[in-house]
DNA sequence: AAGGCTAGCAACCGCACCAGA
DNA sequence: CTCTGGTGCGGTTGCTAGCCT
């Protein structure tokens, strides 16, 4: 059974805020503050709107200081390390950049960052991305494939300066990187609470706690994981195979997606995230050339860089990117 | 000049989480 | 412990202005 709308969608007004609307809403907002029940909000200063719609029209466009189009190249660079890292947590994303929101982040990411770093685009096949037949047991789906190849894709980029088009995005029909499960699984994308809470599961605690130590052929994949807190896999052998083969693997149902409790505060991780990316932007130099080399050997790899998620890069790199 | 295409932005939708009853 | 309502978030879509042919 569904749970109640929110609201009587049939009756409330949707679409474009009028300036009348926004004055209402600013007058009240800024005589009596956020702290209300913002389901009640409209009915109590008379606008018939959803009060979901009104408190996303306060904080994305009417609240102060916010800072609307003109990114910095400073602007770019973050978004661009933070996704390759965290992926589309676009609210921690903007949390970074004073007088961002999400939504901005999202859309800037969405119509201008994606397709210059990445190539193509939105909306399926206006600016078709070529598709890897990567097919997932995940109900998440492509949503969480895409955002995870294009984070990988991303990072190895930005290490190597490597043109797209030699990149796994056009040609990945057997990926040999290891990570499909942990990374595409539903776990990966969700957690509970930043600041509020100190368990987290998903995609950042298995690349904090999870290392890929070997298994360069597909069939040795499943094998290759240790898991520093406790020994279980994330991955299942059987699904990971099929997988990386380009099989549907939606009969075999992921059994081994233990959830692992990540040890730290989501803040902490975040701080440390960011040191990464100044290292890193500080130190560029140092990792190009890291396992990318000509002769395939896997050169070195800044202590800057993010555990984990680095040996999934590595690895990748070393094994010529997915050719 | 007109029609189609593209890019950008605003807003909606649905799901998950959380707190309180 | 379970249920329920409020909130937050990410993904997606609709609309419109500008560009191109």
């Amino acid at each position: 059974m569904g749970r109640a709308p929110c609201c009587d969608k049939a009756s409330v007004k949707k679409g474009p805020w009028a300036a009348e609307e926004d004055a209402v809403l600013r007058a009240y907002i800024a005589a009596h503050g956020t702290g209300e029940n913002w389901i009640a909000l409209p009915r109590k200063i008379g606008l018939n709107r959803c009060g979901k719609s009104c408190r996303l029209r306060w904080l994305n466009y009417l609240r102060p200081n916010i800072r609307h189009g003109g990114f910095t190249d400073d602007e770019d660079r973050l978004i661009c390390s933070l996704y390759a890292s965290i992926g589309s947590r676009w609210s921690t994303i903007a949390a970074q950049l004073p007088g961002r929101t999400d939504n901005d982040v999202k859309n800037y990411w969405n119509t201008k960052l994606k397709r210059r770093l990445l190539g193509g685009g939105r909306r399926g096949i206006r600016y078709a991305l070529p598709q890897p037949r990567l097919i997932l047991a995940s109900p998440a789906g492509y949503g969480a494939a895409s955002s995870a190849l294009e984070r990988m894709q991303l990072s190895v980029q930005r290490r190597h300066g490597i043109p797209q088009e030699t990149t796994f995005c056009g040609s990945l029909a057997a990926p040999p990187w290891p990570a499909q499960q942990s990374l595409l699984s539903p776990a990966a994308t969700s957690y509970s609470g930043i600041g509020t809470s100190t368990s987290y599961s998903g995609f950042w605690s298995h690349i904090q706690t999870s290392t890929y130590t070997g298994g360069a052929s597909v069939q040795d994949q499943g094998a290759g994981w240790e898991s520093s807190s406790g020994g279980t896999t994330p991955l299942s052998t059987s699904t990971t195979r099929e997988a990386a083969a380009g099989i549907d693997s939606s009969s075999s149902t992921p059994t081994a997606t233990s959830s692992v409790t990540f040890g730290g505060d989501m803040e902490d991780e975040l701080d440390m995230l960011l040191r990464q990316i100044r290292c890193f932007e500080e130190n560029d130099s140092q990792l190009v050339g890291g396992g990318a080399a000509a002769d395939g050997s896997a050169g070195s790899w800044s202590s800057c860089s993010t555990p984990g998620v680095d040996s999934l890069f590595q690895d990748y790199v070393q094994q010529g990117f997915g050719q």
